[in-house]
DNA sequence: TTGGGG
């Protein structure tokens, strides 16, 4: 047994005047990063705590030890951990706590797991833990503390997917998927229900055929009965793993769970979005009934309640000058839900931006037989695809079979490649395509397999004369 | 010792 002061233990705000000295601290967890190996030979894991005297910004709690296994294995933001003799230290502005392996020990609880004083065993302690009832007290305090707590968020550090821009960010979502895509490759789908950003496109047209446009970020398309499980409206945004990131702690982000993460960076490749989870990145505290969770859910509740809440936000209001479609009556389904539709034969309409065309040139959009042959790359926020332009259907497209130069401007118009540009080397820079309605029916090509040649064509859509 | 954040 210790001296008389390891029963104490300091509050977040006493231990902000304890500079240079060893204390007894117990808290919640607000936020936790994956354990990561540090310059030294260590292993390291920094978390930051709050208690009822410092749930503001609380304070940031740096563990080390010879491997990771020994590291707080933080089962979920909101968990208490009890921390003894651990040094208060001062770095540069902000003072934060140090665990030192030599003298210093942690002890994991369950954070809600209601006030049974008998249910209060760590589900994870360090080598030189020992477990007092004296402690016992500080626990269902901190958890009746936690239970009336309510998290405030400014949502101003919480960017929805439609507010994301490159560099890094903090983000609220929802887990939709998490898979190995590759050996090693993992990624996690997420979603809070707008519409990321649409990107310039920079990829070479000449080059579609030897390198076309990507579809996804992960190398291989989902198979559809995992994308039916995804939601249909608001993008799905893909995050990777940056090396240096233990995949063994992945079970902390089940799907189905809104989750907080904290300093992730945000990427975009091919005019694709992605997010990468760094060894910085840290998964923040998200009880179910959190401000920012609800506001998402608020959000999105209104928008699929709105006759246009299908079409992709920046598309509103939708300009009718680049093309035409039938079927007035016809409301507007995102790329999800065309991918996603139950029947293998059917026919939509949708707002989407051509992001490639293969062949590029125009002298080449038509098959030896003379009629239209020809792979549009149509982009909403919820996916990519590719759609054909073939025969009669090219024929309203183009409106028949126009002049070259015609056919150039209409082509360069869809693919948002101004008439000044056309000089070769601009037709390389970077586009950014106008919204456009399209009509859109999905046949297969072998009856034995119609799932497997699923395939989607352009039809009854025209690209207006300008005026 | 190490890291502490972008």
């Amino acid at each position: 047994m210790g001296t008389r002061d390891d029963y104490k233990f300091l509050t977040i705000k006493d231990a902000y005047s304890s500079i240079n000295q060893k204390v007894n601290l117990i808290g919640i967890i607000l936020e936790f990063g994956f354990p990561k190996r540090t310059r030294g030979t260590d292993y390291c894991c920094s978390l930051r705590i709050i208690d009822e005297t410092h749930h503001q910004t609380g304070m940031s709690v740096n563990i080390f030890a010879e491997n990771a296994e020994r590291l707080p294995h933080v089962a979920a933001g909101g968990d208490i951990i009890q921390l003894s003799h651990v040094m208060v230290k001062k770095h540069g502005e902000e003072i934060n706590a140090v665990f030192n392996k030599k003298y210093s020990s942690f002890a994991l609880y369950k954070g809600e797991d209601g006030d049974d004083v008998d249910d209060v065993a760590p589900y994870q302690f360090s080598s030189k833990f020992l477990q007092r009832d004296e402690d016992k007290n500080f626990i269902v305090n901190l958890r009746k503390w936690l239970l009336s707590f309510e998290l405030r968020e400014d949502a101003s550090d919480f960017p929805m997917l439609r507010e994301i821009k490159e560099g890094h960010i903090n983000l609220a979502c929802k887990i939709v998927h998490c898979c190995e895509v590759a050996q090693d490759e993992w990624f996690i789908f997420v979603w809070d229900g707008t519409d990321t950003p649409s990107n310039v496109v920079c990829s070479k047209l000449e080059d579609e055929m030897s390198c076309p446009l990507p579809l996804q970020p992960e190398r291989l398309p989902l198979p559809r009965e995992l994308l039916c499980t995804f939601p249909t409206v608001g993008s799905i945004l893909r995050i990777t793993f940056d090396i240096g990131v233990d995949k063994n702690y992945l079970h902390l982000l089940p799907i189905g769970k809104w989750i907080k993460f904290v300093n992730m960076r945000l990427e975009v490749h091919a005019g694709l979005w992605f997010g990468v989870f760094t060894p910085f990145t840290k998964l923040r505290y998200t009880p179910n009934d959190d401000c920012l969770i609800l506001e998402c859910q608020r959000l999105y509740d209104q928008r699929i309640s709105l006759e246009l809440g299908r079409m992709p936000s920046s598309s509103l209001p939708l300009s009718t000058c680049t093309t035409e479609v039938n079927y007035d009556h016809v409301p507007y389904v995102t790329l999800m839900d065309v991918l996603t539709h139950s029947e293998v034969t059917a026919k939509f309409k949708c707002v989407a931006r051509v992001v490639a065309a293969l062949p590029r040139e125009p002298e080449k959009l038509r098959s030896p037989f003379g009629t239209y042959r020809m792979r549009l790359t149509l982009e909403d926020p919820t996916m990519r695809i590719h759609a054909f332009v073939l025969a009669e259907d090219g024929e309203t497209l183009f409106d028949g079979y126009p002049e070259i130069d015609n056919l150039t401007r209409k082509l360069n118009r869809l693919l948002g490649i101004s008439d000044c540009d056309d000089s070769i080397g601009a037709k390389d820079g970077p586009r950014n395509p106008p919204w456009v309605p399209f009509c859109l029916k999905s046949y297969y090509i072998d009856k034995s397999d119609i799932w497997g040649c699923r395939y989607f064509r352009i039809f009854d859509t025209k690209i207006v004369e300008e005026a």
